[in-house]
DNA sequence: ATGAAAGCGCTAACAA
DNA sequence: TTGTTAGCGCTTTCAT
């Protein structure tokens, strides 16, 4: 069992001190090519390898990242994720994941358990219900320690530090602009009911988009939902009860969800109704049509986040130089929005 | 910064002993409750936490673990991943995860860097391209190193380790079966081509059930295919010279494109062709129609998988005990196939 | 009841 | 060129 090698071992083989061994290894010019050889050929062989629990409580640097992802199942996550091990990876970092499962407590427990020296810094998503409860002192409090942190999608004000945010209002307005210029008339839109600012710009950049062309907000047209089963309901009622010819859905599985519906009252998408999502994941992409639908660069923003983050962990910024980066989406035409020939 | 308080600047602050500190933190008898209380109250209002680098050292345990996930944009994998988390979380494990993007040097970089003292175990799933290699000498290595390792899903025999998988052919046979009990003659069965077990076996499965109702294979139905764009010709031109009236779909993209093609086609489902998918996510979920599909517990392979490392780490079972573990699949009926009022 | 000292695996300043 | 020693933060004998 457990036969990893030493060093000390190392040295007690070979008639060495154990400084001698480390020197060897670390390839220092101090040692003999002669010795260092020996050393070198009998630690290849042991298939030594360094103990890097030993390394970083010597030099308080861990080389690993812990990483908060309020949930895994949305494939926007899962996809920053992937950004950021990336970039880990290609610097040498490690992440230790965890997930929060949307749960104050778990994100509460979980920075407290890995800010004890096991990471060097954090790149963290707020969980849903730490945004409603609107206490952020753990993240105050590993802030104040010293351990940087990078907050992606999910930010909050109150918390200073660096964040990687989507364009969220842009994003909404544009889609919903692309929707009227394709001649859509009556635009619903498909939002939750959580609390998150994030939907909240979404809706601003939907409404905004109304104004700008005069288009007077119908608040039968836009549905807040929190299960997906009164999501359907809701749908449909307002199908029954209003015209409409576009929605615009706030996330990836509203979008789906309507398109279910619109499929199964056999309505023409887009013919009769126009449907634009956001987040561009697999399932807008797999859906039947196709939907046209707001990509969020989720690999960009890990990137982004995984290298501001190792930048202020290897100090090539200054701790306090604070900075928030908005990372764009674009829109990616599919098969649920009409066909337009005049490009703006 | 980092004003992480530790157990010697404790004691230097109220003139004892390093040791005392050390005692009193961990209540031990040995101390007096007064000594204790000073201490305990100096320690809370410091905000100490114990380092846990210097705890590892000393102990030789991690409490940490080491995840590696093929792919974490399968959906498959999130939820494998949902369910370790959760009995990691709750046994006071940490983990560290590491997408290997079915790479084989990736994986073997990763297992390497990780087996130093990092981690106290492995729960792994090996990469596609390691499959392909054959060489599984970096997983043997750390074993024989007393590193107990938990393979999950994509598993391999000259690797002598705990293993959980699913039912494969159990799983594709009686899919295949439903179909045929549902009255389709003329079952097509699209498969990836790539040269993974789990794909065989649920062949194997499909062929089973074929031969079990005196069916001669038809070549002709079985598609197996690389990339996406292929498949979607594959499909089409399978459609167009054969006569088909069910498909079975070895994993849940494969089930998504069909459902496209399909719907392109205008052909109705399930009524003109059934469709049954494997790996019940939510692509099968909220495609049009939704999927009936072969459901595979993720969740429940990743709880089992954790559970037995941990049992192995804290040798709750002999290093030696080498189980596998076979996850056992539902269908989960949709509307891709006919309702069938005999029930079986 | 308290403290001194050794040690986990390693590095680095200093001596030889 | 090699070795001795102290120390990273903590636990744990063994003294006191």
């Amino acid at each position: 069992m457990s036969k990893r090698i030493t060093i000390k071992q190392i040295a007690a083989a070979l008639h060495v001190s154990i400084s001698t061994v480390s020197k060897a290894l670390n390839d220092s010019y101090e040692i003999s090519e002669e010795t260092k050889k020996k050393i070198q050929d009998y630690a290849k062989e042991h298939k030594y390898k360094p103990n890097t629990l030993a390394l970083s409580l010597q030099n308080k640097k861990t080389k690993t990242i812990g990483i908060l992802l309020p949930n895994i199942l949305t494939y926007y996550y899962a996809r920053v994720l992937r950004g950021i091990e990336e970039v880990t990876t290609e610097k040498g970092y490690n992440i230790i994941t965890c997930i929060t499962n949307e749960s104050y407590k778990k994100e509460v427990d979980t920075m407290e358990m890995l800010s004890n020296g096991t990471i060097d810094g954090f790149i963290a998503c707020i969980s849903e219900e730490t945004l409603k409860i609107g206490n952020f002192d753990h993240f105050k409090n590993i802030l104040e320690d010293g351990t940087p942190i990078v907050l992606y999608d999910r930010v909050h004000a109150e918390i200073n530090c660096d964040k990687v945010v989507t364009d969220n209002i842009k994003s909404a307005y544009k889609a919903t602009r692309f929707l009227m210029r394709s001649e859509c008339k009556n635009i619903a839109l498909i939002s939750t009911s959580e609390g998150l600012d994030i939907g909240k710009f979404r809706v601003d950049g939907y409404l905004k988009a109304l104004r700008k062309y005069d288009v007077i907000p119908n608040e039968d047209l836009i549905i807040r939902y929190n299960d997906e089963e009164n999501l359907k309901d809701a749908i449909n009622k307002m199908l029954d009860e209003n015209k409409v010819d576009g929605i615009f859905t706030i996330d990836e599985i509203s979008g789906a969800i309507t398109t279910q519906v619109l499929n199964k009252r056999n309505i023409k998408i887009p013919q009769e109704i126009s449907i634009i999502g956001f987040t561009n994941g697999i399932l807008s992409r797999y859906s039947t049509p196709p939907l046209t639908s707001v990509n969020r660069f989720a690999h960009t923003t890990g990137k982004v986040a995984a290298k501001r983050l190792i930048d202020k962990i290897e100090e090539k910024i200054p701790f306090d130089d604070i900075v928030t980066e908005i990372i764009k989406t674009k829109l990616v035409e599919r098969d649920s929005t009409k066909k337009m020939f005049i490009k703006f």
